[in-house]
Order: structure tokens, then sequence, then C-alpha cells
DNA sequence: GAAAAGTTTAACCAAAAAGTTAAACCGAAT
DNA sequence: ATTCGGTTTAACTTTTTGGTTAAACTTTTC
């Protein structure tokens, strides 16, 4: 069919720019690279998507859902908070190692051009009753003396913090460390527990 | 004089290429636009620095020593861990604060090209003794029931993400927790506090 | 006051990269 | 068989940008 013709390619570009873009930002990526990488030219490049910006916006947009999407989790299952956080870290850190380049795309892109992000924060918060059902799970377990109470935001931020900086300093931190590429496997293998455990300790009520 | 007059626009430059290229990597920093920020014009850039790589070469140089020398205080100073680690959270996040873009653009440079950051590596390593003594003293106390045993490399890593990512990202994790710039900052205070309690915890025989 | 270093001006070159165009080609659907 | 969308080819335009040059002007130095 000529529609599954077009999706294919649409989608090998897709990829394609996702790839170059993740890896070397919007300044750094060709639209040339994008295009070989796609196995096809520049011409049919252009002739799917306009212009290197709306490709971009695109890619950008699929990416930071992507990002986000991943902390759906938080707020949508209705088990005890430290079982969903213990989830939690073990998904989040498997889903970073498996994107390595993603959060730092994200971030960089929205310091530069702040704008690109507005819109599709907006979409985020339809549901904002999810947040306050969490908060409200939060609240009942802190009452029930199973928590302590914290300041979930801070908590938050520790989370895919400790997770995202090593995947996306990962060259750094490896070089700095003197680790080979085994050796980081081995250390990040053995953060997934402390990581857990001391989000765990920031919570649970002795 | 002469050098005066020399250094005086020489050091224009060096800030103006180093306010350009952090905020805007390599890729996106403009020689034109150094020339302008810098009160000059390109014919004089060049006349000073050769080239752009040049250019950079020195300004990343520098940023990276920049960095990595706010981690000497670990290594220098004689006093229990403890009290180490609680001065050197308080420094480092304010030391970053002020430094908003400097780590994000250490880490986009080195993970675009790698190659750059090789010889930089080699020179932070003359004085090995240091580490060693670090890790001496950790063990010490350690043996002395003041310290719990753990992973000085996981340890440092948690400090510095922790430290460094909620800046890095300000922009991204604002807009998803609906900060203002006053909420914000009132966020990073608190931060501190929490944070060295996080990683005092974590490394502290109870 | 002359030589030297620093600086500006303005025009220019060369390369890279985004984007366009037109013609031809191919495969599938009607 | 023909039409039509997807695709290639290849040449082309335009814009941006790094980098150069030469001449003139200014400031410093001696």
């Amino acid at each position: 069919m000529k529609q599954e013709i077009n999706e294919n390619t649409e989608n090998k570009i897709l990829e394609a720019a996702n790839t170059v873009f993740e890896k070397k930002g919007y300044d750094g990526t060709k639209m040339q690279e994008i295009a070989d990488k796609a196995g096809i030219n520049k011409a049919l490049l252009h002739y799917y998507f306009r212009s290197k910006d709306k490709l971009f916006e695109m890619i950008f947009s699929m990416a930071f859902n992507k990002l986000v999407g991943e902390l759906k989790f938080l707020f949508d299952e209705d088990i005890p908070m430290i079982e969903k956080v213990k989830i939690f870290i073990d998904r989040h850190t498997d889903f970073i190692a498996k994107n390595r380049y993603l959060p730092l795309f994200i971030v960089n892109e929205i310091n530069r051009r702040p704008e690109i992000f507005v819109k599709l924060l907006s979409g985020i918060y339809e549901k904002d009753d999810r947040l306050h059902r969490l908060l409200g799970q939060i609240e009942k377990e802190t009452k029930a003396g199973i928590l302590k109470p914290f300041d979930p935001r801070q908590v938050f931020l520790n989370m895919i913090a400790l997770n995202i900086f090593p995947f996306a300093a990962k060259p750094l931190v490896a070089g700095l460390l003197k680790m080979s590429n085994e050796d980081f496997s081995r250390f990040i293998a053995e953060r997934k527990k402390i990581v857990t455990e001391i989000i765990i300790n920031s919570i649970a009520a002795k």
C-alpha cells in the first residue's frame, strides 16, 4: 500500500532525526546527515518535513513526552509510596540507561530556546487531579505513621537527579573516576540499590 | 602601558567568549556575537585569537579547571569528613548557583567531542597521593567508628548530582513544578540542608 | 617626532548548509 | 495504459559564517 511506504519513510526519517538531534543538538545537526542516516536524499527529506525547524519541533515534542511519560507511573498506580518509589527508581534508571542522550537533549534545548517548552507544558496539566491524588496519598501515609513529613518536590528532584546525572555526564564521570566501561556498568548496577536506599530513607518514618 | 591595554582587550574577549560559549555551546556560538559582546570587531577578534577553535580550546580548558578546581577542597583540607562534607556542599552549591551554565557546558562539549577532554584529564592526576590521603582519612574514620563503610565514588557522585542538576535543569524543573523565580530560590535554599542531611546520613555511623 | 602596536573600517573570499526546482523515474491502483 | 504519489538526481540559489586583507587611523613608546 502507498500509505505503508509513506509511513515507513516517515518513520525512518523520524528515527534518524531523533538520533542525530538527540546526540548533537539543534545547532550541531545537519539536514544532510539526517537524510544520510535515513537512507534517503535531502530533497525527499524536505518533501516530508518542510524545514529543519518543523522537523525539530516534532522530534522535540516527541522526546519531551517520552521523558515526561516515564513519570506518569508515579501518579497513576495505586500502591504504597515506599513500594512505588522502589519500582519507579528501578524502571526509571533502566529507561535513562537506554536513552542516555534524552535528558541532556531536553534540558539543553529548553535552556537555549525556552519558548519551545511553553506549549508542551500546558499539555501536561490537563489532569491536575492526579497530582492531588498523589499528594493525598502521601498525606494519608504520613498520618498513618508510614512516612515522615517531607517536601515531595525535593524528593522527586532527588530521584531524577541521582538517576539522570551519571548517564548524562558519563564521559566526564568515568574520566574523573578513571572507570572503564565495565567499571561503569558495575558502578551503575550498584547505584540502583544505593539510590533507592537514600530515597526510602528520606521519606520512611523510622 | 601596552600590556595593560593588551590584557584588557584580551580579557574582554575571554569574558565575552566565555559567556557566549557557556550558554550556547560551540556549535551555537558565532564569532560575531563574541566580538559584539566584547565591544570590538571581528578583525580584532581574529587578531588576538586566530580561530574559533583556538579560542574555544582556551575557554574550555579554563572552564574545566574552574569546575574541577572546586573539588580540590575535598582533598586538601585536613578536617573530619563529616565537617568537610558539610562545608563542601555549602560552597559547591553556591558556586554552581553562580555558574549555572558551567557544568552543562562541560558535560555537553565532552559528550560531543571527547578528545578535547583527554589532555585536560591527565593534568589533574599529577598529585595522585592526595587521593590516597583522602581514602586513608576515610578508612581511619571508618575504623574509628565515626563513618560507616561506603563507596566514596558513589557518595561523591551523589553530592555533585544533587547539587548540579537543579541548576542545570532549572527551566525544566521550575516549569514542571510550576515554580516562580522566588519559589525556586526558596526551594534551593531549603535544598542545601536536605542534601547535606542525605549525604551525611549515607556516610555517618549510626 | 617617528616607529611600533593596537584598532577600526569595509570589503572581500570560501565553505558550509538550508532550502528550491525541474526533470525523470518507478511502482501501484484504477 | 495511464495516472499519481513517492522518489531520485543534480544542479542551483541563498544565507550564514569563519576567516582574510589592506588601508587608514589612534595610541603608546622611545
